[in-house]
DNA sequence: CCGACTTTGTGCATCGCTTCACAAAGGGAT
DNA sequence: ATCCCTTTGTGAAGCGATGCACAAAGTCGG
């Protein structure tokens, strides 16, 4: 039922777009080294993926590449970057400015890949005024004006478990439809609104799982990463 | 294909590992609030997943539930805890004390859930010897006699890209076969060993991809090809 | 210009997860 | 004891992702 019309699908799936990201780290990488040419078979490889997964994840974006070649290292990653909306800037604000949002807000990955923290913001006087990687920390009753004023789109929660629904409220009510959610807490939004969630605690539970399958059980060997 | 001897099916699928976590965080706070039972609609609804699918997970554990009725909370916590593994204490080790391994060490939430932070480690002089989070940090010389000596069976690396494949390989080679990595690289280790992997930045491209494309929607101009 | 070689892009079979829908199982009221 | 109501556990259909295998498409040496 697809139209023919269209002749570029725009209905990436989810997991190709979950793994575009990994292609354009590896690329990056190549590209810093001098590398111009990667076939499917060495970026699959770097990447950590199967070839065709590769090719066909590839193959959504559009045919960037040349057979019997491969794929040119610096054209792939603007084709990348142009789909994942990376040639853009991106406006972060970080809500909770404990540890981890400190650790966030100091993290070079951020800034690298189109993304600018344009905002701290916190509920504890404590901390509100402090200078954390060249950015002041404002008091969280500013947050619907810093979000608007400077054009925030993406906000990264990192408050506690409690807070973490009302500021979301908040964020949400204010125009943004993109949140990363570190707090332990299932949120819930309108649709339209995205939520990505990242729970450290969840991940080593999952590993605790196999890890004790291994101890107790017989041969039984997970990779998955 | 699959064997039937197997009476009781220990080959969980892997999706609904990673959903166990999240149902036991909901029921230590319904157990908190002094919930008895609860029904697979209002266990999923608190999971923020479908109930048949909450049903379906379940029963890869065993038939705990009871019709007409619902769950006993405690009885399914404990349950849970128990195919997680978490009714044993896990030794962790943190590699990499920047401001993400700090963080990580100050989290609450590792804690409390049976793992116990037993050995901080970083290479850089200048913090070996600091205290954080009750621990003091040694310098990296030590890993595999901090392995050995305490009993750590999962590494959490926080260390910088460059040294992440260094510092894995030797936490494989003392024997560690699950990891929990942050470094943005694709950590190549041996059959058996388990990787999981959270790359902060990753998550934010994926929000920008569908920020994207909410922001152009349907006239957005996009082949400048 | 041709033929050998390389590598992409993709049709297709398969697999695992999700979701629906309902029979089976239990509780409580009468 | 029987009937009705609620909720579980699961067969089966549906759906998307995966991986194989190969034809199509390009390069390059002669």
């Amino acid at each position: 039922m697809k139209s023919p019309s269209q002749s570029r699908d725009r209905g990436i799936p989810e997991a190709t777009v979950a793994r575009l990201p990994l292609y354009l780290r590896a690329l990056n990488g190549m590209a810093e080294r001098g590398v111009a040419t990667v076939s499917s078979e060495d970026l699959a490889m770097a990447a950590g993926v199967n070839s065709a997964k590769l090719r066909k994840d590839l193959s959504h974006l559009g045919s960037y590449g040349t057979r019997g070649v491969g794929y040119d290292v610096e054209y792939l990653v603007y084709q990348i970057s142009r789909e994942l909306g990376l040639t853009q800037d991106w406006a972060v604000a970080i809500v909770g400015v404990g540890n981890l949002g400190r650790a966030l807000a100091n993290y070079g990955g951020f800034v690298s890949r189109g993304f600018r923290v344009a905002g701290l913001l916190d509920a504890d006087p404590e901390v509100v005024g402090d200078d954390i990687a060249g950015l002041n920390v404002e008091h969280i009753d500013v947050l619907e004006a810093v979000i608007e004023r400077r054009g925030v789109s993406i906000v990264v929660l990192a408050t506690p478990a409690l807070a973490a629904q009302e500021v979301c409220d908040r964020v949400v009510a204010a125009g943004v439809t993109s949140i990363l959610n570190f707090a332990p807490v299932v949120l819930s939004v309108p649709d339209g609104v995205d939520v990505r969630k990242v729970d450290l605690s969840i991940e080593l539970q999952i590993l605790a799982f196999h890890e004790q399958r291994k101890a107790g059980g017989p041969l039984m060997a997970v990779d998955s990463q």
